[in-house]
DNA sequence: GAGATAATCGACCCAACGTCAAAAATCGAC
DNA sequence: GTCGATTTTTGACGTTGGGTCGATTATCTC
């Protein structure tokens, strides 16, 4: 039992490597550099080992926008879980979004990538209800802050609306955005800081939008950067300032 | 000199058809499904000739979303160029977007494929400056209707925002919905026309949230809807109903 | 109609995905 | 510790698909 464990181990270790490895290269030479020879040339495995634990190429990169995925639902948790208006959070997960963007920039890339190319039809349909899942509590933890709001009285669903349209439509913001600006970072005269104040702009506008108080006249954009940097995300920021 | 135009005539003719059945099979077997080979035996031309006309497989591609940002830019110069209050131009500039989308879903597709993997490297200076161009007109044509509201008192830009952050953010929202939206049409349990209810909701509170007047409490879907069917997209609608 | 020029073709090359039978390492029983 | 059984690892190989290029055919000019 306990041989078997250090197995285990030793087969996650090795996954973490290939993902690891494959987050590198693509990062580096981008999508069209990642090639299953490269990625077992460097993790000096064969080809056949590293087809032991994912069965194409896809599923590496499939891998990859799921364990990212568990990242950012990760930090989402810890927004739902912290004090404060629920218009507060709501906003903090924006900025979860925004530093899971600059943190991990190549599982952002993919996830526009799996949805766009035919990925999904390669990937076994356990790999995705594991992402339909994460997905699903993304969702989740993002209504349950918006019934929070509802329940406080901080907003008012129109009539026909459903709970999820909110997150729907203020994700699809942030989504639309990021993925807009993902390839122009070099090409942009302006700044990527400018850029993310103005999704910010925008997101806020579409909460004004809903009637959700306190409205951005009386709304601290300082305190949500403080908060997330001091409290919620002190480790992310950590890693994103060295 | 008219030998010559019957010549280009015949050429423009062949990218033609080189392009529609690109589309063709993508719709049937998507993107891991157009190869250059299949290509060739279709459009009963060889490789060689093919590759005449385009230098590499991502160049039909990026060629298909030229051509289909063509489309999208042409119908939303007729919106620019409509009657009634600005609000209600900048509303029917997103069902542009929307029957953009179901009018041209592979080109929709194509948007989001050469916007995330790394294709752009492939494609010449040229071709690349093209469609930038045509993303600017874009841009632009939103940004006049913007202007226009500004002018005419219907809403006033917060300090600090430039009128190309409304688009933005608004072009966000379509484009992150129905990107999300693309990939689950036969999953998803809901009807695709909830779906498109929803973000139109959205598109309507982002722009209760800019003040933009008149605000969703006396706007009337039904006419949008009707200006869009009868007389500014008739074409289109008609083309989409059989 | 002949020679020059341009367009077309498809056999061929190569890179990269994915396979599989042989080799190596590990395990378990004594 | 040793030997056979089982699992794991390996890299040579098959195949597919993007891209090339010299041969062939068509077109144009005089």
């Amino acid at each position: 039992m306990i041989s078997l464990t250090r197995k285990q181990r030793e087969i996650q270790n090795r996954i973490d490597l290939i993902l690891q490895t494959g987050k590198e290269i693509l990062q580096c030479h981008g999508y069209r550099g990642l090639t299953m020879n490269k990625l077992a040339q460097i993790t000096e495995y064969s080809k056949g080992t590293i087809y032991q634990h994912f069965g194409c190429k896809e599923e590496v990169v499939y891998s990859l926008v799921t364990r990212g995925t568990q990242r950012l639902l990760e930090m989402l948790n810890r927004v739902a879980g912290a004090e404060g208006s629920c218009r507060l959070r709501f906003t903090l997960a924006s900025e979860a979004y925004f530093l899971f963007w600059q943190l991990y920039p190549a599982e952002f890339s993919l996830i526009q990538t799996i949805k766009s190319g035919s990925i999904r039809e390669k990937i076994s349909d356990r790999k995705q209800k594991e992402l339909e899942t994460l997905e699903r509590q993304l969702m989740s933890t993002m209504c349950s802050i918006i019934e929070d709001g509802v329940a406080a009285g901080e907003l008012c669903l129109p009539e026909n609306t459903h709970a999820q349209e909110l997150p729907f439509g203020s994700w699809s913001i942030l989504y639309g955005a990021l993925s807009v600006t993902q390839d122009m970072t070099e090409i942009s005269h302006v700044g990527i800081e400018n850029i993310m104040n103005s999704i910010r702009k925008s997101f806020q506008i579409f909460l004004d939008g809903c009637n959700w108080q306190p409205d951005s006249n009386d709304y601290a954009p300082d305190q949500v950067m403080s908060i997330a940097r001091n409290e919620l995300f002190c480790d992310e920021f950590r890693i994103l300032n060295q």
